[in-house]
DNA sequence: ATTAATATAGAGTTTATTGTCTAAATATCT
DNA sequence: AGATATTTAGACAATAAACTCTATATTAAT
């Protein structure tokens, strides 16, 4: 559904809201080893989240990246939309490009509710909401926090 | 959603129902001009799903080709499945290889409702419905058929 | 100040997708 | 049988997506 990239994004930012912290970075190499992403091909993914505003990134020795704004403010449309656009949730089912409200394809009202309901979707969930799942042992996929030291 | 070829087989698949019958074929450069197909690469495209079942395809004057069984027995998921695969109706929306159902991602059951939909749809919605709508003139996109001779 | 650790930038590579061209095989029609 | 119209096949080209590598800029800590 979405590009390479944009699952990396997303992977990438839920780590991020899981690992980070207002005085507490997370560094690219930690991320992309820690959810086997491509370094520098992640490095760049996220130099586009930090132009979106999604992100603030921070050089040097404990530098690295963190949310600009509170997981719950951060829903992963916005970051569908930094990636990969929103083309997905606009474009015909079957590809003409005439399709319309005004000007339909055979499947366009049908299809037009599905959509909407994966946007909404998208639309609504927060970066907190699933970092909270994990956190309540709801979710897995190898995104545990790992224990903190002392 | 799909990818472009994907959607040029649904378009093909689509005006083949339109202008084919069990004693007309419809060839291939007519398809690709009408439809704005690249030919040769709708060509292959066509190929694959004569392999796949879904096209009977004859060579030589009055040759082209035809939908091998009616359009009512033919489901928009079956063209999909042949050209593109079924992998975007069970793949993990954030993009996490191990996500599954005991092991789910933080959107795994939220995501797999509304993916579940759009399956859904393209499993019930047949050739037939789409072809009876344009012939009803409840969708347009240039498919008209052209009047007949006579 | 120096060093080390980090993000940023840009060039280059590989692979997949999309599109083009030419030739061959097959079938119809006269 | 020969001419013509069609699909099939395969090589090739162009573009985009995914990935790699090297160098530079910036910052924290010493």
């Amino acid at each position: 559904m979405f590009s390479t990239s944009c699952h990396y994004g997303l992977q990438a930012m839920l780590y991020i809201a899981l690992h980070s912290s207002a005085d507490k970075n997370v560094d690219l190499t930690q991320i992309a080893s820690e959810q086997d992403i491509p370094k520098h091909f992640l490095s760049k993914i996220l130099q586009l989240l930090v132009r979106n505003k999604l992100l603030i990134s921070m050089k040097g020795p404990t530098g690295g990246f963190r949310l600009k704004r509170p997981a719950e403010k951060i829903t992963l449309i916005e970051i569908i939309a930094a990636i990969d656009g929103l083309d997905i949730f606009t474009q015909c089912g079957i590809g003409f490009k005439k399709c319309s409200d005004s000007n339909p394809c055979p499947i366009h009202h049908d299809f037009k509710i599905v959509r909407e309901r994966v946007k909404d979707l998208f639309e609504t969930k927060t970066l907190h909401q699933l970092t909270r799942d994990i956190e309540n042992g709801n979710s897995i996929v190898n995104l545990r926090k790992p224990v903190v030291k002392g």
